[in-house]
DNA sequence: ATAAACGGGACCATTTTAGTCCAGATTAGA
DNA sequence: TCTAATCTGGACTAAAATGGTCCCGTTTAT
């Protein structure tokens, strides 16, 4: 197969695999125990994941006795993006972008604004999966399209016309 | 600052600092040192960094007194996905994609499938972005389409075009 | 009350990354 | 031919990130 750039952390794969699990029974509320069974995954680490999803908000969890957790929100209104800010959270793409010292090299810095170009692109492409579609249950795709829209208007459907206004805005 | 969710290598990020000062110099030949000096990179990592460039076949290097470096192609010809590549090297995208154990859970594989959707889209946006670009020195957007195509006709110029096509079609 | 569950975070081992250094090969110029 | 400047390859170490485990406190149905 082609080569690949990206590399997504493990726990990130986890993550897609413990959403995707979850998505295949919207109603239910599983136990971290339940889910570490289905998935083969350590049971410490399915809690670990498990926490970091519910802060993120992606799930939502019940405590107590025959607590456990479930989909904050349908399959197809998460985006890729979205599972990919829970886990590996905001990351600068350069040290140049983020940090303000030790770059006094005269044009050098233009640098940084190509690749907020391309991390635009990307971010949009991420918005295009869903987690119905990383789970193989929604094989029609950009599903999340109207959802996402609808549910939060701040990255949802169009978020790639608000992120290239973005871009503008802070260009 | 929008939060970002690719992070680039800081050798990667070394790279391209260096491949924009041989792009404004382009029939010169810079000797490591020389570079160090005007990027301010250490002397031995600018080396490392260069030599592995070469290895890429991104940079053509001059060997003896007097010896350095200059771009082997020019900078318009040289895209941010050519730079990754270098650096990186192929990534798979999961463990579970790349590897043939530990994967035998039910459905849950196919997860793998759109996750590579996602990352050809990524690749497809870095093909769009032109050292050239990356050092600030061509302001005109997209100036690779041309040139890389006529390289490698399996994944030229149209990416962008592309790009936008799948997305409304989809809609 | 109790047992099963989540929540937060400390903790360590392993891997990856960054950066340095050295010895060998190459070549222009004196 | 000799020398000095340069690239080439790889070994090596220190630091940081990552993956994974464990513990203890809180919550809650029975």
């Amino acid at each position: 197969m082609v080569p690949f750039m990206i590399r997504i952390s493990r726990m990130t794969d986890y993550a897609t695999v413990l959403l995707a699990a979850l998505a295949r029974d919207p109603e239910a509320c599983l136990s971290a125990p339940a889910l570490a069974e289905r998935t083969r995954i350590g049971m410490p680490t399915v809690s670990k994941v498990l926490k970091i999803l519910q802060r993120g908000g992606l799930v939502r969890s019940t405590r107590g006795l025959h607590g456990g957790y479930s989909l904050a929100r349908p399959a197809q209104t998460i985006s890729a993006a979205a599972i990919l800010d829970a886990l590996e959270g905001p990351v600068a793409v350069t040290d140049c972008s983020a940090g303000q010292g030790h770059c006094e090299i005269e044009t050098t810095c233009g640098v940084g604004q190509a690749w907020q170009r391309v991390n635009l692109a990307i971010r949009r492409s991420l918005y295009d999966v869903s987690l119905a579609q990383l789970a193989g249950l929604d094989t029609q795709n950009f599903a999340l399209r109207g959802f996402e829209q609808q549910l939060n208007p701040a990255i949802g459907g169009r978020a790639a016309a608000a992120l290239r206004r973005d871009k503008s805005a802070d260009a």
